[in-house]
DNA sequence: TCCATATTTCTAGAATAATGGAAATAAAGA
DNA sequence: TCTTTATTTCCATTATTCTAGAAATATGGA
């Protein structure tokens, strides 16, 4: 993933609609929810809507698949997790930095579980 | 910490430039940088730098000591954990959702080790 | 085919953000 | 106090993003 992907989702959900939109979506889970409830959840007019769904899915952050007549819109959860792990790349130069940086870092940092347990104490 | 503020950090890194910044201080850890340093790891005009570490420090993303007549920039890992938290919080309705989000949402599941490890298989 | 429903695209005005040179401020040492 | 270095504020210009009505498109059912 390249860093203007990281951006883009980053200006995707740097929008206090969109962040509602996309927060509604990871709290939906892998069900999802139509456009229409989307709508109806935030009282967003279609037009607007639309426009934030596509800037969320032009991020990956949001995918869609059709049923009927309706789309159901469903948050990315791999591109999340992606995004985090670029955030706290490297973090504190790779050293064992568990008190400053859990939990967002413990992910990517390359310290076994029972070191950070031990530093967080 | 107030939906505006989520916004406010989110904006601050949805810029090329200050996602390189951020990630930069992210780094270098609790030591942190000067402002100078900064300039010149990335080639920045001054007065670009500076307005762009103003943003930040605006989010609460990155804090500033003084050191004589350099000021210190340090990234605020509280604040990031707090925005990771808030991105996946309730995730999938607050099911046992390991194999969908982990590792993002997993300091934030309500779920024992135990269970997650279970259901990721 | 015709209709109702669901969603997107088009549009343009309004609002907001980015850039970097020049001038201002802040701190420390001579 | 005067000077140097470090950093910020001011400013105008340019570029990007937001909003939502109206029109267009897509789907399924009668």
């Amino acid at each position: 993933m390249e860093s203007t992907q990281y951006i883009a989702a980053l200006s995707a959900l740097a929008h206090d609609g969109r962040l509602e939109i996309y927060r509604l979506l990871v709290q939906a889970g892998p069900a999802g929810l139509t456009v229409g409830e989307i709508g109806d959840a935030l009282a967003m007019p279609g037009a607007t809507l639309s426009f934030h769904l596509s800037q969320l899915k032009h991020a990956g952050l949001v995918a869609a698949r059709r049923d009927g007549r309706r789309l159901i819109q469903t948050a990315n959860f791999e591109r999340m997790n992606a995004l985090v792990a670029y955030l706290t790349e490297n973090c504190c130069g790779g050293q064992a930095c568990a008190p400053v940086c859990e939990p967002a870092c413990a992910p990517a940092a390359s310290v076994p579980r029972r070191a950070q347990k031990r530093a967080r104490a």
